[in-house]
DNA sequence: CTATTGGCTTTTGTAGACAATAGTCTTACA
DNA sequence: TGTAAGACTATTGTCTACAAAAGCCAATAG
């Protein structure tokens, strides 16, 4: 036995970590909105005990933040942490390329290439959300092939936040799309880079690369 | 009224959380060694929902591992974990230089040379756990330099699990240490290139400091 | 009419208890 | 004698309940 099939049996708290992190993400809790523990238990039919230890895990995540005895709030991301994070984002996109190329097998690419294939199908329809969807998913299979789990963990982290940061701008004109074709021109440039195994040129890329969607104000 | 002086009272878990840190870094707790929770309670005179909280934290940060059902235990870090830190760490501090060169303020400074002051006592006397903390402290204020909340937390987060590390390696024979003045000469060295102002000579300095201490086994 | 104080409500912080599960030891059977 | 099934113990997962603190509203005094 213990082929390594073994089912994972959540626990509340994972549950209640994910479907409060869902909602937040989406939308549903405004920044700066309070999140009032027994009103939450009872939307999720718990009990106070696990929402809490739910709770310390998103303050973590930096979703929300608590104030000693004033409970729990949604944050509310200025223009300053969203510069922190897109700096620190391409900080931790160097390194994965630093440590991914030039990649070993070519089939660690595949997820990649789905990903391009994703945006080119969103770009055709003109599916913004699509197109973001697949934005993300390449840069999160970007940051995979360096193989290092505290990398891909803290990328994980800012990407929830910026996703958050995106829920919070109502007001993103279309994500501000130049042109979808240029989304798409610029990854797959990016993915010859990698695939011709040169650190520096894929790593200039990336720089050049300069997916700014989120900021609220250029520079 | 309110002139920015309200004191904090921390909550039972942002103590308990410390503690905890404090208690399995300095190696009270054993590399894989299981936390019961009753134990602990009875230990710090609590009861466990705040304890549990306070594990939430502690796992969220990499210092402990909880398998469903079968409660936590403190996490013993393998030679790639290590790496891992070092990489990132690495990549961590380069951006650190990025943003904080060239310096504006003299006086930001200070912290740093305090550190190396705190060295050259500690090479004097021979005393390798200031040369330790000092060495520390030093890399904290370097990083502080760049004043970017979100990377300093992250540099934090790694310290701690190499603290950890540290304290598991106990035959960490006089933790590598060649010579504590060629220690002083590095930083002074790489402080010198901060007060020049050239970025490029920062990175590249840091890239070869190379600071392996905690490694068990070289590359 | 305004400011301050007192009580009241809401919400969080902590405690204790109960139920369920995993690990372990014993015992019975092959 | 070895193996497997069962019960037992220890520990975690969850819930209910209570105590304490913060914010709000009204009432009263200046």
């Amino acid at each position: 036995m213990g082929e390594g099939d073994r089912i994972a049996i959540p626990s509340v708290v994972d549950v209640v970590v994910d479907e409060l992190r869902a909602l937040i993400l989406a939308g549903t809790f405004g920044p700066g909105e309070r999140l009032i523990e027994e009103r939450i238990c009872e939307r999720f039919g718990i009990s106070r005990p696990p929402l809490r230890e739910a709770l310390r895990v998103l303050q973590r995540e930096g979703l929300v933040s608590s104030r000693p005895r004033r409970g729990y709030s949604v944050i509310s991301l200025s223009d300053d942490d969203v510069r922190e994070i897109y700096s620190l984002r391409g900080a931790l996109e160097r390194l994965a390329a630093e440590l991914a190329v030039p990649v070993a097998d070519e089939n660690a690419l595949s997820p990649l290439e789905e990903a391009i294939g994703a945006m080119r199908t969103a770009a055709s329809d003109g599916d913004d959300s699509a197109m973001l969807a697949a934005n993300v998913a390449f840069h999160s299979a970007f940051v995979a092939l360096a193989d290092h789990s505290r990398l891909q963990q803290s990328y994980e982290l800012l990407r929830s936040q910026l996703q958050l940061c995106m829920a919070q701008n109502l007001r993103f004109r279309q994500h501000r799309t130049g042109d979808p074709w240029d989304v798409v021109r610029r990854h797959e440039s990016l993915l010859e880079r990698v695939r011709g195994g040169d650190v520096q040129e894929v790593v200039a890329e990336l720089a050049e690369h300069g997916d700014r969607s989120f900021l609220r104000q250029e520079q």
